[in-house]
DNA sequence: GCCAACGTTGGC
DNA sequence: GCCAACGTTGGC
């Protein structure tokens, strides 16, 4: 069965400017190279390729506590995500992400929202534990360990994208599209707003990996 | 099962 | 910090 495609879309409304901040500093560090402001917002690192023997599908994630340099100084850069506490974006994640997909890492609830990487299911659904601990902000009383009520995947970092891509460039092309029929005039990201865990399409997948080597 | 009230999310 | 768009809750 061939590996499909998910966009994930992974919230970061923890990260203060100071988190957001550190993100960035953190890409810098792993690029081993300071970073002006400016670059900041352009996820320059190149990493190995991922690979791309897929076919569309949906998905898509929320995580609070999870950064983008989270996953990036994760150990394997792999990291679980945890956190969905919305059904839709749930059964998104639980019954559609598959290991071997590949996902658009999201970041929202920042001064400038976008698309800043590539990562991959490593791991399917299973209970996302942070919904039995009573200390953790995504504790939910109401769900049972022999009935979880909510799930998380793994995910693994691909790579940074070659520069971000900001959801206002997203935006003004899904405008575009809704008129002349684009491919972005769907993009779950506008039609599904706040969804966190969103699908994509192939064709959705490749025109935005497109943008990566076209100027914004 | 409806729906008003309320809470949350996330762009701006 | 505001507010629109949702989702959830709970009374009936």
């Amino acid at each position: 069965m061939p590996p499909k495609r998910a966009s994930l879309k992974r919230k970061i409304s923890h990260c203060d400017e100071t988190n957001e901040q550190d993100v960035l500093e953190s890409v810098g560090k792993t690029k081993k190279k300071s970073v002006t402001k400016a670059e900041k917002n352009n996820t320059t690192k190149s990493f190995p390729r991922e690979k791309s023997t897929s076919k569309p599908s949906a998905c898509a994630s929320q995580s609070y506590k999870h950064c983008f340099n989270d996953l990036q100084s994760s150990p394997n850069q792999t990291s679980s995500w945890d956190g969905v506490r919305n059904y839709q974006a749930r059964n998104f994640l639980r019954d559609q992400m598959k290991p071997g997909q590949d996902v658009f890492f999201y970041h929202s609830n920042c001064k400038e929202p976008g698309i800043v990487g590539i990562c991959q299911v490593v791991k399917e659904g299973y209970p996302d534990h942070t919904q039995f601990d009573s200390k953790n902000p995504h504790f939910d009383s109401s769900s049972q360990k022999d009935n979880p009520k909510w799930f998380m995947v793994d995910v693994k970092l691909v790579r940074p994208l070659k520069r971000f891509i900001s959801l206002a460039e997203l935006k003004g092309l899904h405008q575009e599209h809704l008129k002349s029929g684009g491919p972005l005039q769907k993009l779950g990201l506008f039609t599904r707003p706040r969804l966190s865990v969103q699908p994509i399409t192939d064709e959705e997948w490749s025109y935005i990996l497109e943008l990566e080597n076209k100027d914004a």
